[in-house]
DNA sequence: GTCTATAGGTGGATAGAC
DNA sequence: GTCTATCCACCTATAGAC
């Protein structure tokens, strides 16, 4: 189920690394349609209108992510090493000078559609749970150490990489980055 | 000298405010002509291309950040009132969706001229060094407690308002908001 | 300084042939 | 499913009258 077909795949993949570099304001079917290699009719063949663009891509993204962390939990049974992870997730984008999904269409989100606008309130939604939940472990475990309760710790720490990832975007130096992270993991040493 | 006239000022509010709600890519001059009740050749009068438009921006609200910050350390002169004073300036456009503008610009950032580039990273940096400052002065007065070097916290500080103002606008909940800065505050104590 | 008028381009979207 | 052709709204920007 929700199978979709190639080209639509391949129109997601670049529409996706287009509005993670210059938002949801920032392309144009026309963008799309020359990466891809097709007409801009074709889009629309398969993505009706923009907003049903926007909320497949939110989507897809929330699967991904639900995925990844699945995928980290199975390979590391320790909270520090699922952190480190899940910091990496929000690495890589910066060094090709984009964004989390999330931090884009956060800040176009009054220009989205109340369905796009909830789907996005879904997938930070399910970061936040992932993290509460990598956080109660480490406490519980041992191996983290904080105040306060771990839904906060939580916010803190997704609201710290979506800065880190504007600040480093915007000095294009990924050691601010760097920097930010790594002294937020050491903070919970 | 900078001076600017008064319609020139009205253009910039309403440019402004627009910016913070929906980004560098969500207006155009069709809006801002409209809200200030001109026509939209007049605005070219004044600010000839959008570009100019949005240096001027950037640049405007660095001055009025100077401005402020320089009133938070003559009003207060401890470091916790002034980091709390700080946290209230990225509140108060929260409270109606929009965020600092600096968060949209650096959103925006792959679409901007070099110049405005520039800008952008001027006023961020104008902000760390402030922050800096006001931490490594909280630390000696030993009114703020933290690990690590003053520069690297700045920046956790500042990623992490730029983060909890996307959640809180994301979840139309400033309470978000609220939670994350009361913990930044306590975590200093 | 502000206006009308308009140029020239690009946006998303549709109809209909293949 | 993808194409060509096309529509119309909107965009930034300019020329020139007032």
């Amino acid at each position: 189920m929700n199978k979709k077909s190639q080209t639509a795949q391949a129109i997601l993949d670049t529409a996706e690394s287009i509005v993670q570099e210059s938002g949801f304001n920032g392309f144009s079917y026309a963008h799309i349609a020359d990466k891809v290699g097709i007409r801009t009719a074709s889009i629309h063949y398969h993505f009706p209108n923009k907003e049903d663009l926007a909320v497949a891509l939110i989507e897809r993204y929330t699967d991904k992510f639900v995925a990844a962390s699945a995928r980290i939990d199975a390979e590391s049974p320790n909270a520090p090493e699922r952190l480190r992870k899940f910091i990496a997730m929000y690495r890589d984008p910066v060094l090709e000078y984009r964004t989390c999904l999330g931090v884009m269409f956060s800040s176009d989100a009054s220009t989205l559609s109340e369905k796009a606008q909830e789907q996005l309130t879904g997938f930070i939604s399910a970061t936040l749970s992932w993290l509460e939940q990598v956080l109660s472990l480490g406490r519980s475990e041992g191996t983290l150490r904080f105040e306060g309760d771990a839904e906060t710790q939580a916010h803190i720490f997704l609201a710290s990489l979506q800065g880190a990832q504007l600040l480093a975007r915007s000095f294009r130096d990924i050691r601010r980055f760097d920097q930010i992270t790594e002294e937020l993991i050491s903070a919970f040493a």
